[in-house]
DNA sequence: AATAAAATGATTGATTTTGATTGAAAGTGA
DNA sequence: TCACTTTCAATCAAAATCAATCATTTTATT
């Protein structure tokens, strides 16, 4: 059997019983453990499903949020896969930052150790995150409209009695001697600030923000490591590359 | 069989039977106690069931967003009758402070003065003084699972940094010589320090909350005005009135 | 056909989940 | 109050499942 043809199976399989083992779908599909793994791996990689210890069950994609989803949505998808990514990066018990943005949002669903604890200063992260059941603190600071992000003096101090073991940004703009710039100088803080109070830092972008410069600097290339998706020119990869690492996503 | 199937079974059984014995559950889903105890507790913790000695009880779920014509005055509940008194007392150009809780979210679709500034530590009342285009301020802390609410020392220490023209409490229990009380005492932590950094403090709460005592004590009657609706008894009535002001807000 | 690339299934040691056990805590009834 | 029963959280070993690896088979490319 094919293995588009299998995955379609496991999907179609999936919508009628919601749940299913891995044992199970190898058997409907007269493949080995070992192939339904991976295949569910992948399946989950597009968001297609969602892999649980034991087999996998159906996603349902819920509507965005309406002031949220005024971007372009033909990032979403890439989007995504970054987003599953880098939560596969956080281990069990790690204490992360999460920072405001429709990029890391995504990262929630994917976040199922309950021992892990999450410090953001996005208010949509806060409503996901405890309906996931993770123990979450929030920064104080001025509601920004629009996107929700906590920002101004108070988010900075707050940060500053925090310390993390993994930290993930958004962010507007990658240039290769310009660094990560974003847009509103009090987000920018709040980003450095973060970015400061942790052991490692990952900067979640899609490919249309390489090259571009916004206003307020964050950092420097080298300060974290990028995560992007597929769609990036060589040219760009290579650009970057000299500075920092570069973890590219396929989407 | 699955933890996520299994927890769907679990959540489906008690929607049928409102209450269920560990035994109970153990049986139907041919998991032994063990497992049973460690799905309740988590599930408890995503606030979709209520732990109780013995087995677990549904909970039942807030109530959803009021549509238009429920706002409108002949719909009002007691709760919304006591919002909206309360929003009325709200000055053009005040610093209001609005505690976290189900009353004093419906006082938010009356606050219409773009001159405002709203502190909160309810993560629900964010997004909708956002909507409303409120200049909103977030205090730190931890998200309390279910009602989002912001507490501990972080959201005290927050507090102490802004002063308040008007603030506004919910209050589970109002009792003539126990004063104001609620259940959890990091709260009650946060409603006295609000309380504190305010020139006059209003303390929302239906009929029900009168001659109750919860576990944490947050100030004396004197403290605040008490906001409340018609349904209250004469003596009751009689009681408040000599410790502090009672405005009865008809129903 | 020859070679390279990709997919597969088996195996391994590591991780997660599970059910049984235990002493502590909570509830029950005299 | 006191015994007695039930339920609980913590712990541990067994079972199930996992990711990683590797040899083999299948598919694609030249």
């Amino acid at each position: 059997m094919l293995t588009v043809e299998r995955h379609a199976r496991i999907l179609e399989f999936l919508k009628q019983k919601e749940t299913a083992t891995v044992k199970e779908i190898g058997e409907v599909t007269k493949a080995s453990e070992s192939t339904i793994r991976r295949d569910l791996n992948e399946l989950e990689k597009k968001q297609q499903i969602k892999r649980v210890h034991g087999g996998a069950a159906l996603v349902h994609q819920k509507s965005q949020e309406p002031t949220l989803s005024e971007k372009s949505p033909q990032y979403k998808t890439a989007k995504q896969a970054i987003a599953t990514s880098a939560a596969a990066l956080i281990d069990k018990g790690d204490t992360v930052f999460l920072d405001a943005g429709t990029t890391t949002v995504e990262m929630i669903p994917w976040l199922t150790d309950q021992s892990l604890v999450v410090v953001t200063n996005g208010i949509p992260h806060v409503q996901k995150l405890m309906e996931q059941g993770i123990e979450t603190y929030v920064v104080a600071g001025k509601a920004k409209q629009g996107t929700g992000a906590l920002i101004g003096t108070k988010a900075v101090s707050t940060l500053q009695e925090y310390h993390f073991d993994k930290c993930f940004l958004g962010m507007n703009g990658i240039h290769a001697s310009q660094g990560y710039t974003t847009p509103d100088p009090e987000e920018a803080s709040v980003k450095r600030q973060a970015l400061e109070q942790s052991q490692s830092t990952y900067v979640l972008a899609d490919a249309s923000k390489f090259g571009e410069v916004s206003f307020s600097s964050v950092a420097a290339l080298s300060d974290a490591t990028i995560m992007t998706s597929g769609e990036l020119s060589a040219q760009q990869h290579k650009e970057i590359k000299q500075s920092t690492t570069i973890k590219v996503v396929p989407s």
